[in-house]
DNA sequence: CAGGCCCAAGACGTTGCGAG
DNA sequence: CTCGCAACGTCTTGGGCCTG
């Protein structure tokens, strides 16, 4: 399955966004654009290409007036060797990074050019065929960038992490793909094999925040990516994003961001109202 | 009716301290 | 470095009430 689109000037259109269970590659094409994805902000030039693993919230918002982009959501299928998500996470922060990022393998720049001519030319929605041969050039690109990425985790590190931080970057990348489900202290020092107070003396160290800080922060802005993203109900949200209760989600989501959740969906509707005129 | 706010109670997380 | 304990703080939940 493969579906495309192509965004010119795209400040006159809402902002972009959304959660879903397949791969998902954006291409900046000319302009800025801002992406919010996994609780991070990525500031993304030309050329820049990003990989959004299946079923993380995300939104993407257009910074000038002069802006092009295109992103294809594709289901990788089984077999199909493609970045994990840590992986990912290490690549897109690579992208955001470099104004002008270069991977030194040409098959590389040949296929992402191949697809953006298909994509803005429109050849994509003209044949089954076209799809199918751009489906195995994403699979191609996807395997290109995980070989990449590969041989760099191969590379011997300058200093080997303890276990206690193998340990905590495991529950990171653990929580920013479960943290939809119930998770206890308890059931982090069983993943881990940690007594629960030192885990979250360790996990403190390594990033700076609690377990459940952490956790907190992800469903927190999972959410705010569903409110302005889906007109589900905030109840429904609260549960998508882990919550058993709206009255704590409610309570937690104006503790952080100020104002309660459909408050803040109405500002951020009205923000895209906004960049339209 | 959906959503926000407040309250109370129990559960759970966090921290300080000490020990192996 | 790792764990255990106790005290304290915060989180989580459910109920009730109010508002638009």
């Amino acid at each position: 399955m493969i579906r495309t689109c192509r965004h010119v000037n795209p400040q006159k259109e809402k902002m972009l966004g959304g959660i879903h269970p397949y791969w998902e590659l954006l291409y900046v094409i000319s302009g800025q654009v801002q992406l919010q994805w996994m609780g991070e902000s990525f500031l993304l030039q030309p050329q820049s290409l990003i990989l959004l693993y299946p079923s993380t919230p995300h939104q993407v918002t257009a910074l000038t007036a002069e802006c092009s982009f295109w992103f294809a959501e594709l289901d990788a299928g089984s077999g199909v060797s493609v970045p994990d998500l840590e992986q990912s996470i290490v690549w897109n922060r690579q992208q955001s990074a470099a104004a002008s990022f270069y991977i030194d393998e040409p098959a590389y720049g040949v296929t992402l050019n191949l697809l953006t001519s298909a994509i803005c030319s429109g050849s994509l929605e003209a044949s089954d065929y076209n799809r199918k041969i751009a489906a195995l050039d994403f699979q191609k690109l996807l395997l290109i960038i995980k070989a990449r990425l590969d041989r760099k985790s191969d590379a011997p590190a300058s200093s080997d992490p303890s276990a206690a931080d193998e340990a905590v970057v495991f529950l990171m990348r653990y929580m920013e793909t479960e943290y939809n489900k119930p998770l206890t202290l308890a059931a982090m020092s069983e993943l881990t094999h940690f007594n629960p107070s030192y885990l979250i003396r360790i996990f403190k160290r390594c990033s700076g925040v609690t377990p459940a800080q952490y956790l907190q922060s992800l469903r927190l802005n999972a959410a705010a990516c569903f409110l302005s993203a889906t007109g589900l109900s905030v109840e429904e949200i609260a549960l998508r994003c882990g919550y058993r209760s709206i009255h704590y989600f409610s309570q937690s989501f104006k503790k952080n961001f100020g104002v309660s959740p459909s408050l803040w969906r109405c500002r951020m509707n009205l923000i895209s109202r906004n960049r339209i005129m």
